[in-house]
DNA sequence: CCCGAGATTGACT
DNA sequence: GTCAATCTCGGGA
């Protein structure tokens, strides 16, 4: 049994996740794409200290931080990183299981469209406000590291206006199931 | 208090 | 390509 050192920075942590199985209630697959933001970066939510939505990339690392974007999606992060304000966005999923449920939750969908971008896997996972500050090692939350790193590709960020040209966003080499190429 | 922007998505021109 | 859906936050009146 490998531990997860959740106080690694944080755009080593969200490398250290690619190819990663995630499951919610047994729910998910591999993560393909990640981003990471800490404290210091004017991208991140908790550049501007804390706040009520935000509260969790304050806590204790290991936890989940869930919120909403647009006030319409759901959106997971992994709080981390040896200084708080660190977190890791998950942004795709190669569905491994359950993926009649995530069918019947998302519609008639391709499968690598299934979990194909943050708000995308939060509806396929179920993953709601409820699960913001959860740990991420207990249920219904389950992660297990790849055994070997797969090849792994970087870019910019998607969707921020600040701190563009920072390379924080990491997916697996190849996969069809990225939110977007790089 | 009011208003614009935002780590998005899906529907539409 | 454009745009609306609708919640939280920060900045300015």
């Amino acid at each position: 049994m490998t531990s997860i050192d959740f106080h690694l920075p944080p755009p080593v942590f969200a490398r250290s996740l690619i190819g990663a199985l995630l499951t919610v209630d047994g729910v998910g697959g591999r993560i393909v794409e990640t981003e990471a933001y800490d404290a210091g970066d004017p991208a991140s939510h908790s550049f501007r200290g804390p706040s009520r939505r935000n509260a969790a990339m304050f806590g204790p690392v290991g936890r989940a931080y869930v919120y909403r974007s647009h006030g319409l999606h759901w959106c997971l992060n992994i709080v981390c990183g040896a200084d708080v304000g660190g977190a890791v966005l998950i942004r795709a999923i190669q569905p491994m299981a359950g993926i009649e449920i995530m069918r019947e939750r998302r519609g008639m969908e391709a499968v690598e469209r299934l979990c194909s971008g943050p708000g995308k896997l939060c509806q396929a996972l179920a993953v709601t406000g409820a699960h913001d500050g959860l740990p991420m090692i207990l249920p219904p939350f389950s992660l297990t590291l790849a055994k070997v790193e797969p090849d792994i590709v970087t870019g910019p960020r998607i969707g921020i206006s600040k701190g563009v040209e920072t390379p924080w966003r990491f997916g697996l080499a190849g996969s069809a199931f990225l939110s977007r190429r790089f």
